[in-house]
DNA sequence: TAGTGGTCTAGACCACTAA
DNA sequence: TAGTGGTCTAGACCACTAA
């Protein structure tokens, strides 16, 4: 301590500041462990409450995870790339495989949980499938888990009346899934968009996500269009944005 | 108080879903001030870091912002939408328009400020431009500010050999900009890849962005390829989440 | 069982905002 | 100038982890 304020900056900064530098050296590596409330308390001379805040700021930044009863740690980052374009080409679900098959890339990509149900679409939702208010939709939910770490919610809106009585209303949808069953009700989709948000997390997405904090999801809208340009399908994802890279390539 | 602790729920996290409850029905509009922490402390029978930290919850959600000496408000939202394909087409900067003026769409959207060095290449950049590792760049940074407040930072790295002697290395590139310019030179962008990854801003961007707490940024990395398959730019850009829809359409 | 992070108190002083 | 959020202290007890 050498005078009463060397920086005009709040000691806890200084502190995340210190530590920030160190992870970036190198000093600690993903996944070790970085000193802890105590060890900061008695190498600083401040508050337990202090030196909660500097490492509040790493957490904050989604640099460092704590873990209780074990201490603080630095995280790691190995993404899934996820090709825009490609992996929605007629291809890939015409050819019977799976869409998100193509972002696995060999490793351990599952459907966890998935519930099927009719229910009132919400409003947003009917607007963007031109669906008269309160319209029934099917209504798909799902949970994506790469290598037993959930990465992906998936929620995916059907006009009921057109998918009534096919595989669609199952969970099992068959070969090449939604799309290819809406190609054999002569509805194939041929034009897609997709909406990238970010924010952080709800409750429950954080939870169902098992989102450390300081970790945002992103938010993807795909709406699948038809030849006669009617929207057909509306899927809204959550997206552990530490899983994934986002890719879309196209031409001038 | 009625007993010890009626939920299995700790009293910040009781407050924040309470106070969170209320915006989500109205109680409290965008922009409008919520209980302060003095209130809270008083309503609730807490201490000031109890409250704090309830308040501290919503704004790490991203729900809330504090101005310090004036109280805690709801945020609100109007985002830009940038329409990823159609924005980079060639009759969007072939005919002399910028490309961010596509974005605007009759909003204030202007460059705050623009710098241009020459730079040795960071590793990653050298390696997606196909460079020698410590080849010279040309790096341009520029700040995107609508309505008075800044949404984006860009910086746009192009072979230095390539580009010396053009209206590139200038703070005004003229009509069309960068890619005009390289089509003049014979190295017209043909096809594009856009890169999108999210997480919470470091200290400089979110000072540069003016971000709040809680707010995450979006990673858009650009690649510009010529007819021959080349990357002739690329730019790395850090979006203020909270302003922008990133909208991709594309065939199947 | 020793150590860890998580919650909480009851104070204090500060810079800042807005009337 | 009264009120606000921001920082900080020196304690306390808890559930949890890992040896």
């Amino acid at each position: 301590m050498s005078g009463r304020n060397t920086e005009r900056q709040p000691k806890y900064q200084r502190i995340a500041a210190e530590l920030r530098a160190a992870i970036e050296a190198g000093e600690y590596g993903p996944g070790e462990r970085l000193p802890g409330e105590n060890d900061l308390m008695a190498a600083h001379g401040v508050a337990r409450m202090t030196a909660r805040q500097a490492l509040g700021v790493l957490q904050a930044q989604g640099i460092v995870e704590a873990r209780k009863g074990a201490g603080v740690f630095v995280r790691d980052f190995k993404p899934i790339r996820r090709r825009g374009i490609e992996r929605l080409s007629h291809s890939q679900w015409g050819s019977g495989r799976s869409i998100w098959e193509a972002d696995a890339e060999g490793r351990d990509l599952v459907v966890d949980s998935v519930e099927v149900a009719e229910e009132e679409a919400p409003a947003v939702v009917a607007g963007m499938l031109d669906l008269p208010d309160g319209a029934r939709v099917c209504v798909r939910r799902r949970r994506f888990v790469l290598d037993g770490k959930p990465v992906l919610l998936s929620t995916s809106y059907l006009a009921a009346e057109l998918v009534a009585g096919t595989p669609i209303t199952q969970p099992d949808t068959g070969p090449g899934g939604t799309y290819a069953r809406l190609e054999d009700l002569g509805r194939k989709p041929v034009r897609f968009r997709e909406e990238i948000r970010s924010r952080m997390p709800s409750a429950e997405e954080a939870d169902r996500l098992a989102l450390p904090a300081g970790v945002p999801v992103m938010l993807v809208v795909r709406t699948a269009f038809d030849e006669e340009g009617v929207a057909v399908e509306v899927n809204e994802m959550a997206l552990d944005s530490s899983a994934y890279i986002l890719e879309y390539d196209f031409e001038a």
